[in-house]
DNA sequence: GTCTATAAACAGATAGAC
DNA sequence: GTCTATCTGTTTATAGAC
């Protein structure tokens, strides 16, 4: 029995190296000697266990999508709501989103290393994509579809998710500049809520606009 | 006489070089051979002409300030226009923004050295913020209160123009996704003007909601 | 100012003992 | 599976000729 954080060993303790290091600092600029120092485990444990620094960032990518799956499958989807109940529930996937992405802790360093792997055009974007950002949108656009009467994959309502969407990874990538014009020391609940209502109230002038149509 | 592209000579060479390559590659995964390189320069010539590799990274940061000056200030404001100039001043700043974040070449390497500094928090960040993202909030936020009666200053105003932007942000720094899903090979003048008119829209339906409380 | 040559530190990967 | 020790290449930085 090992002091390992981990039952399953060294190999697990490296992938969360991996994600927290890449996440916080990149990868070209993380050096397999403080991944392997933050694992506990020895420099030469990379190469055995995956075969090179690169093939633990696969790795990584892999392990996020696992863990992102368990993060956002426990949603259940309403089958065919009302009007109402899809901006309800718009709504609160907004909050729910909200809180996982700027919350002062997301599980692990998960976020990092999306958005570094988005950043760095990494082999992992394809894994967000699968795991976060593709069922995320589908199911936006279907509840959207609900509550517009518009055809769920059309191109406009494709491309209204994508600006709504965008509106809260923004407020994720550019923290230090929305923080610093807000006066903000970085974002707390008070900050969270306040943003969370401000998408929110866009939310509701968007699909006006679009029952107005 | 050199030939050298820039009369200037070797210096601004290497700045050039690394706004290109400290954009597309990152900071910590491009080397100084290839920065030298790409420059036409000796290797040595980074250490004589900046001290070392973090300060060129520096030089290309007050450099990017420079030009992003230059292209930003040509644009005279308004004193006091109406509710309806002002929309169509913000209609007119979305689609010339757009235009600059994801037409096919902005100038020079410009917008992904930004975007880096910003995914890596590097120091090019204040001059990010200094020359780019709070003039340009700013101004949106003056034009927001005459279009809609509100405090410019209030935080309302703030948060609300900020999630204008983030949606121009998101469309650029989530490019590989956005494409991806929409079936979109890339970003041509037809994707760029349908995503222009998506958020105008948006745009309209955050005012009217506004003017309507 | 620009070059060659090289120093000194560091990277990722590996061989082989245990 | 994990360790130490080391190999090989590359990194940034520098010394000194021109």
């Amino acid at each position: 029995m090992t002091t390992s954080p981990h039952p399953e060993g060294t190999r697990l303790d490296l992938i969360e190296a991996g994600i927290l290091l890449f996440g916080q600092k990149g990868f070209s600029a993380t050096s397999v000697r403080e991944l392997a120092a933050l694992a506990g485990a020895n420099i030469a444990a990379i190469a055995y266990h995956f075969g090179g620094k690169e093939e633990l960032r696969l790795a990584c990518a892999e392990e996020f999508g696992r863990q992102m799956r368990d993060a956002t499958d426990k949603a259940p989807v309403s089958p065919a709501p009302t009007a109402s109940k899809a901006r309800d529930e718009l709504a609160a996937i907004i909050q729910a989103v909200l809180a996982f992405l700027l919350g002062a802790r997301g599980p692990g360093g998960l976020v990092p290393f999306m958005l570094r792997e988005l950043a760095e055009n990494g082999p992992g974007i394809e894994v967000v994509y699968r795991t976060f950002a593709d069922p995320m949108h589908r199911r936006l656009c279907t509840l959207w579809g609900h509550a517009t009467g518009l055809d769920p994959e059309s191109e406009a309502v494709r491309l209204a998710v994508f600006s709504l969407i965008g509106q809260m990874m923004y407020f994720r990538i550019g923290q230090p500049i929305v923080s610093r014009r807000m006066g903000w020391a970085g974002y707390g609940p008070a900050e969270i809520d306040q943003i969370s209502g401000q998408i929110t109230a866009n939310l509701d002038a968007m699909l006006t606009a679009e029952k107005e149509t």
